[in-house]
DNA sequence: TTGAAAGCGCTAACAG
DNA sequence: CTGTTAGCGCTTTCAA
């Protein structure tokens, strides 16, 4: 029992109340296909505002074929840098007119793969995935014909957008290189994870092609606060503590700088961190988080353009990354241009 | 053009397959309404494998009457609170199989207006909102025969479900106060704000029934890291500072923190913090801030519940909160059960 | 410029 | 137990 829910009005009570029919209504809400007359169109104008009538989204899809509806898929939106990316695509997707569902993978295949078959039931007209299973869910979207755009690790055929991981490893490290340190450990990714490898690769080779003499500390860990805390305490364990940590996401070097306090070590003074993704946390943190900026707003105008754009060849968009300096790597001390070690 | 899109499978299509008719495909898909024999049963399932059928959410949504849809409305999603009650909402509403549809209302009582509108357009089951404009959505909404749940500010006659905002900060303020610390100040929320005038009035009880000599300063501050930042700033400037602050939010405080850390202040040792959210980031700042916990797992089940139960009597929950003592405010220190000031 | 009517894919009477 | 059929509300030919 619906509470005061009036029965829906439909488009033949407005046809009724203007005197025309169906079709005449159907034409002025979408203007066109044909052309209505000036009188007619205002006297239909009235009956929609005197009926209180709202097209009905429902039944517009059936037969139109597009829902006007956008699927998003991350691992998890308490993840500050996925909520400031679900932000953003939303707001591009109102942009375009279009309405998005919003779902969790919780970083795991299975329910990934449940989640888009959800979406695709509900025929959605496009979907922006971070996915677990790229390969699977490609072909799941390939197969229903349902337009995707793959963030992060994605099929090699699929439209896709991604960031230099590598090369925004690279300039982090430089820089603290710059700053004079020598033991420059990382706190990375899971392992086997594209995202994840290709910044520990950018930190690898930053600290090789500055000559290092050995390698640097590195520990596995989850792209999460309570990874950074647990590879914070294992790095800073050690007999020979790193100078510096460079952190592969902006959640971990929050767990960092936990870690650190908790051992009584002062940052930046005693340990300079840099980090990668810049998000709003990194820069709210104590001290204040020198880290890779990801272009969010970016990548999801992009992600929006690829499903809603009538034409979209395949996009395979690899973005810039820019350095963000604050106090975390110790700038307020001086620096040095970046020279062999 | 779309990309591969094989022709969309029908249930006509199963029907063929399955030498059946239309009828008892949709019978064996929906487990009813009629009975089907074990033996049609199985050639329809083995039509569905064998075709790759997937049911029209659209078309069934149109006959049906149900999207399965529920709307969510919040001011920004990517504020650490909204995200962790947006996962929540998300989770319990998969769990009920449904799907949600996420949009931000920017803070604006005109943007959530019409984004409610382009809701009801999807004809969605029901809607979660954090309200700029309680009233006139209740009143869209009614009009539509929409159920919905407001969370925090809602019009007196209309499911809603709050916390104890002020018993909330009554008990942090307490705490505050067993400290041993007199002056005690408060960011605020933004002014004529129902939840914040409840935090407030919190504050304001515990001080006076304790006795206080004078009011505590106090500054309205949006409920954002910035609003924290610069309220701290103000409240940090007079001669007489504070020893203790209590932040209507947990962004608040965490912008208070860094205000302290740029005064050189340092907390809890010099400048005591409490808060209210219990979001995570209080958990991982530095020092680990003590908070007012709102139960946002309940908060999303107890609103999912309302919009999903066959039977579902207007709802005024006021959810109890809990006080998470932790080590800005100082229980590094002996504590003291409070008494009179 | 307008209207009649054929579906879109599915569910649920209503007959067998 | 199974099949036929009438819509759900809308868009879009096709005729007028």
């Amino acid at each position: 029992m619906r509470g005061g829910g009036v029965a829906r009005v439909t488009q033949a009570d407005v046809a009724r109340a203007a005197g025309t029919s169906m079709a005449v209504v159907s034409y002025v809400v979408n203007g066109g296909p044909r052309p209505v007359a000036e009188g007619t169109r205002q006297r239909v104008l009235a009956a929609i505002e005197q009926t209180g009538y709202r097209p009905d989204g429902v039944a517009r899809a059936l037969v139109g074929g597009s829902t006007m509806t956008l699927g998003l898929i991350v691992p998890d939106i308490a993840n500050e840098f996925f909520a400031e990316l679900a932000r953003a695509v939303e707001h591009a997707a109102r942009a375009a007119g279009r309405t998005v569902l919003l779902a969790n993978s919780e970083g795991d295949a299975q329910t990934e793969l449940a989640l888009l078959e959800t979406f695709l039931e509900r025929r959605i007209d496009g979907v922006v995935i971070i996915s677990q299973a790229p390969i699977t869910a490609a072909r799941m979207l390939e197969r229903a014909g349902t337009r995707r755009v793959f963030l992060g690790a994605a099929p090699p055929d699929d439209s896709s957008i991604g960031v230099d991981n590598f090369g925004g490893a690279v300039a982090a490290t430089m820089h603290l290189v710059g700053h004079g340190y020598e033991r420059i450990a990382m706190i990375g990714g899971p392992d086997l994870d594209e995202v994840a490898d290709a910044r520990r690769d950018g930190w690898q080779h930053a600290l090789t092609s500055l000559g290092a003499a050995e390698e640097g500390a590195f520990v596995h860990q989850p792209f999460t606060v309570d990874g950074g805390y647990v590879g914070g305490l294992q790095l800073l364990a050690g007999d020979t503590r790193p100078q510096a940590i460079f952190a592969a996401s902006d959640r971990q070097a929050i767990g960092l700088l936990r870690a650190a306090a908790d051992e009584g070590i002062s940052v930046p003074d005693e340990l300079a961190i840099a980090t990668f993704d810049g998000s709003a946390a990194s820069a709210y943190a104590v001290p204040s988080l020198t880290t890779v900026q990801q272009p969010i707003t970016q990548m999801a105008d992009l992600a929006v353009r690829q499903l809603t754009a009538h034409d979209a060849p395949p996009l395979h968009a690899v973005l810039e990354v820019g350095l963000v300096i604050r106090r975390s790597c110790g700038c307020s001390r001086p620096w040095l241009e970046p020279r062999r070690l």
